[in-house]
DNA sequence: AAATGATATAATTTTGAAAATATATGATAT
DNA sequence: ATATCATATATTTTCAAAATTATATCATTT
């Protein structure tokens, strides 16, 4: 009854994608397609299949007759994606705020349980924790995001997410309380069912991580 | 020097793709691997490519080890792919104004005036002229968001047209004037630079399209 | 020394066939 | 008749090798 990752390909897609977004495959570095047979234990036309997904999703550029490449991080790519998270994000926010129900907010209390947990974690130890709190940094911003009522744009969100976050994994320092104090707020607003602050502090949240995250570009 | 499509798969995508939207391929049909390397004069791996493009973008369904299917249509997904243009393309067509420059007004006028030529063709013959219609109202939509800075938002927006008019291409009727005059009036908002005005006009211009397109869901 | 061109090497693209899985068919039992 | 199981067929998934194209190497010419 299983309806997901039973495949070699699908496998192979989500290692590949993680080792993108945690700087494991490096940006702008050329992904010969021999060396990922080798590494991934795949045939060739597998990691093509996974390769021409991760392209159509922008973590990959693919070259015709000249192969494929991890995506290049540039300041405007950044700033453009984070611009678009919050396009995407702020609006789906509302929508789902405006339909909020009681499974909703039980979701969102324990997804931000959960974060806050992780955030502890971070403190302590960024380089250790920083890939478990990205699930459940994901998860918190999905649970409320979760009940705008449209799949097409929960989908768009999750991609631009992911692609906001490969930046922000390639930063050596944790933004620790500030962060933190803005999931809180964000949070709050969602449950007293407040959308337009919740919009407004999750926007101001983008912009500061944006901010933030600008800071791989200085050196 | 050139640089797209000399490959078998990204022409076998190009075809596919079009075949989709263009209704040649049904909705919820099945893509039999075997059928569709006949019919498209490549291997099997290399259809499986196109496909698994194709299914990123959203336009095929890929259900693990039983095959691929063109997406369903259904009411829902058109308005959420309706709303989400809207929000995509206001937001784009906003920037762009604010950036507008005369080489992108003179890309504007040349579009009109094509996509004006394409909508006296339609009066007359819709079925005849129907696909080329769709190349020049897309490029008179892309021509005004084309200043917005962002090939991110760019790339997003075109996706979100293609599964836009799928719908829409399985409509019976032309719209005819009324989204004539509508075209009319984003143009004369854009060229004034009054970005409000084109953002509020697109949006109307959508909407009643949504509202034409849902006529295939009667019967 | 720099540029050009020929050759060799390496990489991508494409193919056809083997392996794995799902679906259809038909026989047997309830 | 319906359900269950085993077998056969069809389809998807995966692979390995051939064909094509790009890149690197090296000799030759200016």
């Amino acid at each position: 009854m299983e309806e997901k990752n039973n495949t070699i390909s699908s496998k192979t897609y989500d290692l590949i994608k993680k080792d993108i977004i945690f700087g494991k495959l490096k940006p702008a570095s050329k992904l010969k397609l021999d060396n990922l047979k080798n590494n991934y234990n795949a045939s060739l036309s597998t990691i093509r299949e996974t390769l021409n997904r991760l392209s159509s999703e922008g973590f990959v550029k693919a070259e015709e007759q000249r192969g494929f490449f991890v995506n290049s991080f540039t300041k405007g790519d950044l700033i453009e994606i984070a611009n678009l998270r919050i396009l995407l994000e702020c609006h789906a926010i509302k929508l789902s705020i405006d339909n909020g129900d009681t499974n909703w907010e039980g979701n969102i209390v324990a997804a931000r349980h959960k974060l806050h947990l992780l955030e502890k974690e971070m403190q302590k130890d960024y380089k250790k924790f920083k890939e478990e709190w990205k699930k459940y940094d994901l998860e918190f911003h999905l649970a409320l995001v979760s009940n705008c009522r449209s799949s097409n744009l929960l989908d768009l969100h999750t991609i631009l997410y992911d692609k906001y976050i490969r930046y922000q994994m390639a930063v050596k320092e944790y933004r620790g309380k500030e962060s933190e104090e803005e999931h809180k707020k964000i949070f709050e607003a969602a449950l007293n069912r407040n959308s337009k602050e919740a919009s407004e502090t999750l926007e101001t949240h983008i912009l500061k991580e944006l901010e933030h995250t600008l800071k791989i570009f200085n050196n």
